[in-house]
DNA sequence: AGTCCTCACCGG
DNA sequence: AACTCCGGTGAGGACT
């Protein structure tokens, strides 16, 4: 008895089944069976199942109320195994990575189909490239040798096994969904914006708000045009740069402070207002399209909804159905806590492994007690700050941290030299590559156009250039976050196994970088907050082995999603 | 009509 | 005091 196994879908409702030997390849005969649901269903004492895609298949699952106890995404695990080999760029899909074994010509990934708002399917699917099942199990098993050939191969396999289960964790949240009160989503709507008038146009407020900042210039503005209210300061004799709100503080006008007013309520009208409670929320529950590792350092995204960013003032709208809970769970400092594992820098890990608050442990050993000074300069050193207070209190914390800063300062040098940089369990940063706009979002590239920064004089000769130093800084900052966002797949993997091992029936809904949601029974609830922590002790040892760094969280046991902070 | 870009905000 | 790191979102406007 195998406990992998690999299916496949084919058409009609149908699968191909067969089982895995160690080395991966098939220790037994392919299989046809008529019904996928069933041929899943009724072998619950296979522990992975091993599939192309998991967007593909397990929604298809999770409808007839198959769960699975893990899974191997041979396409998730292509993606990052090409990374982890320098090879961002070439194609991830199965077909593809069967051609580049036999020197075919390798099929283009098809473009990614945009989100369809409330759609039960769990993860954004591109039309798949058809791939036969055969050369899916070569695939595989060429992959397993693949991740032998990794820098740490152990912690390779664990970064495709739990990006896997986060595969399936999306997969759940999306069936599930966030619960929803729409009634009070528009009570809060209604009071903060005002009604809206039957013509369409601006709700009340935001239209007294136009008509405040009007009267302040003596001229019609339209507040939502930047252009236009840069122009109606000028004309006022008030020079600005951007109508940022920061910006816009500094300034002594009558028109500032109605214009900060209607930016606040515009962004909650046009990214969180009835349009979007119309297109996301069905049946009292919120189901955004989470996407695991969608970003280069590893962080989730969701597609469509904005799930990530929920204003707090709508959070009033998450509400516990009756006699239920959420537990909500916010994972202490992760960042500072994730850099003193990673670096082993001791005085990091000794203040990395007290109770408390880790930001007041540091501004005693280097900053006189000053917390403030002291999140800051954590802070600066992951996120690169380069000028300012930042740098002095870089070399306070250098002084006392040398291992950590030393390690993040490697990444960013590395990210200068246009070296790979990898997070701990080796999710891989891609160099800048090519000049044009074929590149990776977000990374810095080298090209022939001097920046803005050099166009306007700010060039340092001698140095390396904008372009490098920007690279540095994402790399300095992939190293933390990326090595962040490994714990925080590992924590949710375990949380989800301990959820369904103890029987309860709690449900995950929520997840953002460093924050999980649980919705349970009210009796559950202080279950659940246990699970949880025990769950950030568990992927703390799993990703990092040995070390002193605790991963405590803040949890509250709420009904509802704003009072939770 | 569709695509791409900028702006400014939200969240971590 | 300044707006550093990672993203998503919509509106408006310039462009094809």
């Amino acid at each position: 008895m195998s406990d992998r196994w690999a299916v496949a879908a084919t058409d009609g409702g149908g699968a191909l089944l067969v089982p895995l030997g160690r080395d991966g390849r098939p220790s037994g005969d392919v299989r046809a069976e008529p019904d996928l649901v069933a041929a899943v269903g009724s072998r619950p004492e296979v522990g992975r199942w091993v599939w192309r895609s998991t967007a593909e298949i397990y929604p298809r699952l999770l409808g007839a109320g198959v769960r699975v106890e893990r899974c191997y995404d041979i396409e998730d695990a292509e993606s990052l195994l090409l990374g982890h080999e320098g090879r961002h760029g070439e194609p991830r899909s199965a077909a593809a990575a069967w051609a580049r074994l036999h020197d075919r010509p390798v099929p283009p990934d098809p473009p990614q189909r945009a989100a369809e708002p409330g759609s039960q399917s769990s993860l954004f699917e591109p039309q798949p490239v058809p791939v036969p099942f055969e050369d899916l199990l070569e695939v595989y098993a060429d992959q397993q040798r693949r991740h032998e050939a990794a820098e740490h191969p152990d912690r390779m396999r664990l970064l495709t096994a739990a990006e896997s289960a986060g595969m399936l964790v999306a997969a759940e949240m999306n069936g599930t969904g966030l619960p929803w009160r729409a009634d009070v989503h528009r009570a809060v709507l209604d009071e903060l914006l005002g009604e809206r008038y039957a013509g369409g146009g601006d709700p009340r407020r935001m239209a007294e708000l136009t008509d405040e900042i009007s009267a302040a210039f003596g001229r019609r503005v339209r507040p939502e045009l930047p252009a236009d209210v840069i122009r109606a300061f000028a004309q006022a004799g008030i020079k600005v740069k951007s109508t940022r709100r920061w910006e816009l503080a500094e300034v002594d006008h009558p028109a500032v402070e109605p214009l900060i007013a209607y930016k606040k309520l515009y962004r909650i009208h046009t990214a969180h207002g009835w349009g979007w409670l119309q297109d996301w929320v069905r049946g009292g529950r919120f189901r955004p399209q989470y996407l695991p590792g969608g970003t280069i350092t590893g962080r989730w995204v969701t597609n469509g909804g904005g799930a990530l960013q929920i204003p707090k003032v709508i959070r009033r709208a998450v509400i516990a159905d009756d006699g239920w809970r959420l537990v909500v769970a916010d994972a202490d400092q992760m960042e500072p806590r994730v850099l003193a594992a990673i670096s082993r820098d001791p005085g990091l890990m000794e203040v990395a492994g007290q109770p408390g608050d880790l930001y007041k442990a540091v501004s005693d050993r280097a900053f006189a007690g000053d917390r403030d000074m002291a999140k800051l300069a954590v802070l600066g050193a992951v996120y690169g700050q380069t000028s300012g207070d930042g740098l002095k209190n870089l070399a306070a914390l250098r002084r006392r941290f040398p291992r950590a800063v030393a390690y993040v300062d490697d990444a960013a040098r590395a990210g200068e030299e246009m070296r790979l940089v990898r997070t701990w369990l080796g999710r891989t940063c891609p160099p800048a590559v090519g000049s044009g706009d074929d590149g990776e979002a977000g990374i810095p590239q080298d090209d022939d156009r001097p920046s803005a920064a050099v166009r306007e004089g700010e060039f340092t000769p001698g140095y390396a250039s904008t372009n490098a130093r920007a690279r540095g800084r994402f790399t300095r900052n992939f190293v933390v976050q990326g090595s962040a966002a490994d714990w925080a797949l590992l924590m949710m993997a375990a949380l989800r196994q301990s959820l369904k091992a103890a029987g309860l029936r709690a449900e995950l809904v929520f997840f953002q970088h460093d924050e999980v949601i649980v919705h349970c029974p009210a009796e559950e609830a202080r279950t659940v907050a246990e699970a949880i922590r025990a769950a950030g002790d568990l992927a703390g040892r799993i990703a990092f082995g040995e070390t002193p760094v605790r991963f405590p969280f803040t949890t509250a046991v709420v009904e509802c999603y704003a009072d939770a902070k």
